[in-house]
DNA sequence: GTCTATACCACGATAGAC
DNA sequence: GTCTATCGTGGTATAGAC
């Protein structure tokens, strides 16, 4: 929104890149925070000083501390709207569910171990007061993903159960895995296998219903 | 534990019932404060106004204020026993996975309405650095039950396995439930409904597997 | 734009009279 | 045992110099 009006407003298209370039470091010095310490010890001005700034140069870029997570969290959705794309590109939407499962399984938890924010600032997102709307635009944003990926799997499927389904699966592996990562590492992996387990029993039915291209 | 020594020390375990009456309506009033206003405006003040009481009585009961939401979780984690325990007597250990899961799912939605402190506290403390002991006792207690319940059930299934099923399902039962609070009427019925069948799928080739009482 | 210093407030917890 | 009054801490946010 604020682009399309300094676009319309100049020429040119400048941007302020240093001010922007600033906002990342903010964003970069509360994901490390969070990922470090959790979420509570993210005050401002530990990002702040994590940053290399003062609490006074964040309040010049964010108006409120939540303005500072809801930003991340928008980040986050980015990412994980990147990192669905992969694990369900078109060319998987007749890959056997084992194989479909196991992606989505294994970048989920790729994610989840290389920006450990993620976790913590969706979670929150989730019960935040303020925070909910970015939770919601990102929830928004995956079952949307995944309700696209089943309408290409199983065409015959009425939209109303595509929407639960897809809506019910993002809910199950997002939880199991959070589940999971408190977990020692062998129960992590006992865990995760079952995940996938348990959404390969919940589609089969609906494949052999619903598929585009059964040889029957 | 305290009992124990009051009981030693006393021929009579007299056990202070007033003091007994006075922290029940503690918990009470921290119980209705947290399903009306959420768990962050369970201040010591408001608890403590709830109660018809003074800040300086509530911590003549309480060392502080964690101590109650974690004697509050304690509270829930019998109440959640007992539920459970009625949603898998012995008696349903050869119940349809239908039935089941129709009785399990309506027994926990049912608590959730009637008691929504109930999740709130459960996640807190899930999350929160002191309150982790009640939690991972919660999770304790009812993976225990749904092991129990599944060794009755799946006498043939390996240890390890049982416990893996046990755990991942109360995981997704407990999760998918908590998602499904915040939709509206039609879209929780619906996920109730997927949740159920979802369960159903999950185990129906383990009951064929691994079943005390087949007919074949 | 960036800093230091500080205002402001909410909360948990305690002191001390009764 | 219960109260009122208050302390101490730690957090967000702002003021005002540079």
């Amino acid at each position: 929104m604020k682009s399309a009006e300094a676009a319309a407003r100049f020429t040119r298209v400048p941007q302020q890149s240093r001010g922007q370039k600033r906002v990342e470091e903010i964003l970069d010095a509360a994901e490390a925070v969070i990922a470090e310490h959790g979420l509570d010890a993210a005050t401002t001005s530990a990002i702040a000083e994590r940053a290399g700034a003062s609490v006074g140069s964040l309040y010049h870029f964010f108006p409120s501390k939540d303005a500072i997570v809801q930003a991340l969290a928008l980040r986050f959705t980015a990412i994980i709207e990147a990192v669905n794309a992969k694990a369900m590109p078109p060319a998987a939407v007749h890959m056997p569910l084992e194989k479909l499962f196991e992606r989505i399984v294994m970048n989920q938890v790729n994610l989840m171990e290389e920006r450990p924010a993620f976790t913590a600032v969706y979670d929150a997102s989730c019960r935040d007061v303020l925070g909910k709307q970015a939770y919601e635009e990102m929830e928004r944003v995956i079952v949307g993903q995944v309700k696209l990926f089943l309408a290409a799997r199983l065409p015959r499927m009425p939209k109303k159960e595509r929407e639960l389904a897809a809506r019910i699966s993002v809910t199950v592996v997002n939880n199991v895995l959070e589940d999971a990562r408190l977990a020692d590492a062998e129960l992590r992996r006992g865990m995760m296998r079952e995940l996938q387990r348990m959404m390969v029993r919940y589609f089969t039915p609906m494949d052999a219903q619903y598929g585009g291209n059964r040889r029957t």
